[in-house]
DNA sequence: GCATGATAAATGAC
DNA sequence: GTCATTTATCATGC
């Protein structure tokens, strides 16, 4: 379902890209936007049950269980705070006197 | 009864409606008449959601999408180009 | 069948 | 850290 190149389950893939060039190409493509899977999906967000704020040892545990690299954890926590306070403000409009339907 | 109208609106998300036809001429008039910096400070947003009728969430939404298909196919918004950019002509010659 | 609005990963400014 | 944004993807309208 998820296809995470770069990352195997069972390697002991290290840290970050082993491509660091020491002939100094920087094309720094951006990362293609991989939607997740379910079940990372459910796993990160019943951490975000739990602490909003996540620290640096249960984060490298989750990118290490859902196949995910922490940056990329690091980064999903940011994006569901942010998706918590619009569903906060889209709330708050709906109950006060600005429906707009 | 309250149960089902917060389910809808906690997933409203997805339930697209189109904005009406003046929305979208008034959209359309400030992003043409801005296309070198086609981006409305929250000012300008909140000024364009009210006269929109639409969410300043949804002011940005619009021109996320708008910016990225333009720029991705300008060919393709050449004729609506031209139409805006002779209605809104007087903005340069300010 | 694409056009369109909203959301989900990913980046970068600050 | 927040937050506007870019980009691809999703879900719907028609």
């Amino acid at each position: 379902e998820n296809t995470n190149p770069g990352s195997s389950a069972s390697s002991s893939s290290v840290t970050k890209e082993g491509s660091k060039s020491s002939s100094s190409s920087a094309p720094r493509t951006r990362k293609k936007r991989c939607p997740y899977s379910k079940f990372q999906i459910r796993e990160l967000e019943r951490e975000f049950f739990f602490n909003v704020y996540i620290n640096k040892e249960k984060r490298l545990q989750l990118s290490r269980m859902l196949n995910l690299t922490d940056r990329q954890v690091k980064i999903w926590f940011q994006n569901r705070r942010m998706k918590e306070k619009k569903l906060s403000r889209d709330r708050l409009q709906y109950f006060s006197g600005n429906p707009l339907l | 009864a309250v149960m089902i109208l917060r389910s809808r609106f906690l997933d409203a998300r997805r339930k697209r409606r189109n904005f009406n036809k003046q929305a979208t001429e008034i959209l359309n008039e400030y992003f043409y008449s801005h296309l070198s910096n086609p981006y409305p400070s929250e000012e300008a947003k909140e000024e364009l959601a009210k006269k929109c009728g639409i969410t300043v969430s949804q002011v940005s939404n619009w021109f996320g999408n708008k910016r990225i298909r333009y720029k991705k196919n300008i060919g393709k918004f050449q004729e609506e180009a031209n139409i805006y950019a002779a209605k809104t002509a007087v903005t340069a010659t300010n």
